[in-house]
DNA sequence: AGCACGCCGACT
DNA sequence: GTCGGCGTGCTC
């Protein structure tokens, strides 16, 4: 008996190879299998996608072409399929369910499936023989029936879930809970910073694993440093065995550890990265979203996924609940979650709000406050001002009683630019269209997009001259600023204040992000210089001010998406100021959020002001609106790379101007080829152009036929000095 | 994407 | 005389 089997193997998304290509074998195969399989000259690992009977008659290697079976679609007919090298049966096959999710993904984002696939099974899983992986498999499954031997002969008290440490739920997370729980959703949690959204989700949790034995819950984060004390509060609450996580800071060995018990049942909540949206959760009944708004839910290479996006089609396909939560949604999810009004008929989500904020302490009833949010108008400062007087002293003030302040700058490095004072050169990437970035720490010059370092010239390298200076500040310089400008300072026991920073560039090595951040803890610092990085979940009990040093170049962005940013931003920084009412209150002081603006009365830092999203939601979405952006627009881009600029972008015109007559195309709108922000990376120019339509399906459509059509301009003239073109399905910046 | 084959510069 | 540069082409 032959079989032909259709698998899915890692091709590239642009060759001209099809989706599935098919292989023979000698007995049935149950879709979903991992197969290992011949390709090219190498081998590579695939997933079965379907299994179809041939007949016994075929003598497949009969040199050339074999009479398929009429019938048979695709290149494969005319050929003699290559027999699939082995079946991985070790593994049970993976789900209907996860195969459609990855079908879906692979469509909607113009991927091929085997790359979707292959992309979200554990790297080592790919590289396993088949013998490897019955031998893991039985080691698990032995090293499983030991320790069960074990848990039953002790006290039942070790794996027992701790749940005498659960806090009571507040009136609003009770409510909220019963929403969920009557309700299918999905959900959006509204609850601002402090509001005790992570007892919900813990509960939900609960909820959904005592209902059914078997249930699994994903919940996701947006990123690796969150994950541990997240998981930490689950483990607790669980039980060690019942959490595994997922997220790329793990070793392979680890990841498919967890993949695996999670595919087998064992886990019951999987914590993880928007890679964790692709898991085999046999028993998947509930998916929590953190921070849903962050924009690294979005993949940004491969297959550009929203796993927020894919989550909720994921709980729809399987029936799990989904829960996405946020102080700051995004602007989509307010859109969708908006509740019925007059004609309006309201989105397809549940909005749950919990607009409290409740006291750090767990079970303390000092209810937490909001901090006061000043504007300093920076108009009415002298020229190049750096911190404003009023901002410096209210710093030094919290520092001599004791606190501790966050400073926030979204520049890392010492100085964005070098350059000289007589001849105007600057420190140009000599591969990039961008500046170098002075770091002070090693002396070099860094370009953030490529890569490239040398080490800062002594002169000016165009005209000798030995004053060359740094212009404008980065974290690093703001650091030593500081120092200066505090030196006077005292602390409560004499000593001068401590300046501490954290970036990419401080926390580059292993471990260091954790050493800087118990070092904060611990009260070894004062004044914490950051990027973005510090204004996410970390929770600094004796930080009562927190300011934003130069928030003002996302207002006037050409991304539009950027004051919504901004915001979330600002939002999620102020919420870093008195985590700890009982220690503000102890401190009778009061938790302030500073920002300093040239333009005070903008409407996003008066909705700052009242801490106030909704109005903020309103606003910016009457504004998309009116403009006709997301959500009441989709988008693509379609982005070339090539040798010439003038290449990258009449390839894409000549894609618009072909494809005007393709399915859709009368809903679509294409605009014209423009270079990206930073036009040349590493010598590769590149350019973008939109896609546009009011109607999802016509822009779906239209990118699913404008595939053959791209890889046809590749192949032709207007292909020449092409690098790479790629699709990003509903873009996060533009 | 890999990984080949294929045709032109500096080295044992 | 070879080792090796990356330019095009193929993979069921």
């Amino acid at each position: 008996m032959i079989w032909r089997l259709d698998i899915a193997v890692p091709t590239p998304a642009h060759s001209a190879l099809g989706d599935l290509l098919s292989y023979s074998h000698h007995e049935e195969v149950l879709p979903g299998s991992l197969v290992r399989v011949p390709l090219g000259r190498r081998e590579v690992c695939g997933v079965v996608w379907a299994a179809t009977e041939e007949g016994a008659a075929g003598e497949p290697g009969d040199g050339g072409h074999s009479d398929a079976a009429p019938g048979v679609a695709g290149a494969a007919a005319e050929m003699t399929l290559r027999p699939a090298a082995c079946v991985l049966d070790a593994l049970p096959p993976l789900s209907a369910a996860w195969m459609d999710l990855v079908a879906f993904s692979a469509r909607y984002y113009q991927r091929a499936i085997g790359e979707v696939a292959l992309a979200a099974l554990p790297p080592q899983l790919r590289e396993l023989s088949a013998e490897q992986l019955a031998r893991r498999l039985k080691r698990r499954a032995t090293a499983a029936s030991k320790k069960a031997k074990s848990d039953s002969a002790e006290t039942s008290a070790t794996n027992a879930p701790a749940e005498p440490s659960a806090p009571e739920p507040t009136p609003e997370q009770a409510a909220a809970l019963d929403r969920l729980a009557d309700d299918a959703g999905p959900f959006l949690l509204f609850g601002s910073t402090g509001s005790g959204k992570t007892e919900v989700y813990l509960r939900a949790v609960a909820n959904a694993l005592d209902a059914e034995p078997t249930a699994q819950a994903l919940v996701m984060v947006p990123e690796i440093n969150l994950t541990p004390q997240l998981e930490a509060r689950f483990r607790e609450r669980f039980g060690a065995d019942a959490v595994v996580s997922l997220h790329s800071g793990m070793t392979p060995a680890q990841r498919l550890a967890s993949w695996m018990s999670a595919h087998l049942g064992q886990a019951r909540i999987l914590l993880g990265t928007r890679m964790a949206v692709f898991a085999s959760l046999p028993g998947l009944r509930l998916i929590v979203v953190d921070e849903e708004h962050d924009p690294s839910y979005k993949q940004q290479e491969g297959a550009r996924y929203s796993a927020r996006d894919l989550a909720i089609w994921r709980g729809r396909r399987e029936g799990a609940k989904v829960v996405l939560g946020s102080a700051t949604p995004s602007l989509e999810s307010w859109h969708h979650s908006r509740p019925p009004q007059g004609e309006d008929p309201g989105g397809r989500y549940r909005r749950l709000e919990m607009p409290s904020r409740i006291g750090a302490d767990a079970g303390s009833d000092v209810k937490g406050e909001l901090p006061e949010v000043r504007l300093v108008d920076m108009t009415l400062q002298p020229p190049r001002t750096v911190l404003s007087a009023a901002l410096m002293a209210a710093i030094g003030e919290r520092a001599a009683r004791g606190e501790q302040c966050l400073l926030l700058l979204n520049r890392r490095g010492y100085a964005p630019v070098l350059a000289c004072g007589d001849c105007g050169w600057k420190s140009e990437c000599p591969h990039c269209s961008a500046y170098r970035v002075f770091h002070k720490i090693d002396r070099s010059l860094r370009c953030h997009h490529c890569g490239f370092a040398e080490r800062v010239p002594r002169a000016c390298p165009a005209c000798g001259n030995l004053d060359i200076a740094p212009v404008g500040r980065g974290t690093e310089r703001l650091e030593e600023h500081l120092g200066e400008l505090f030196e006077p300072v005292r602390r409560p026991d004499g000593s001068a204040l401590r300046i501490g920073r954290i970036d990419a560039d401080s926390t580059r090595h292993e471990g260091a992000l954790e050493q800087h951040l118990a070092a904060v803890h611990a009260g070894e610092v004062d004044v914490l210089v950051g990027t973005q990085m510090i204004a996410k979940g970390h929770d600094f009990r004796r930080v009562t001010l927190v300011a934003a040093v130069q928030p003002d170049g996302a207002l006037f962005s050409s991304d539009f998406r950027a004051p919504e940013r901004l915001f979330a931003l600002l939002m999620q920084s102020a919420g870093r100021a008195g985590r700890d009412a009982a220690f503000l209150a102890a401190q009778g002081s009061r938790a302030q959020m500073w920002v300093q603006t040239h333009h005070p009365r903008h409407p996003l830092f008066q909705a700052l002001r009242q801490h106030d999203y909704p109005a903020f939601a309103e606003q910016e979405l009457a504004e998309r609106r009116a403009a006709g952006m997301p959500p009441f627009a989709f988008q693509a881009l379609i982005r070339a790379d090539a040798r010439t600029q003038e290449a990258a972008q009449s390839f894409l015109n000549e894609f618009a101007s072909q494809g005007a007559l393709l399915e859709g195309a009368a809903q679509v709108s294409c605009y014209p080829a423009v270079p990206l922000a930073v036009q040349r990376v590493a010598n590769v120019e590149r350019a973008q152009m939109l896609v546009e339509s009011a109607s999802r399906g016509a822009l779906q459509a239209f990118l699913a036929a404008g595939r053959p059509l791209l890889q046809a301009l590749r192949q032709g003239p207007q292909g020449k000095g092409l690098v790479r073109w790629l699709v990003d399905v509903d873009p996060q910046a533009i």
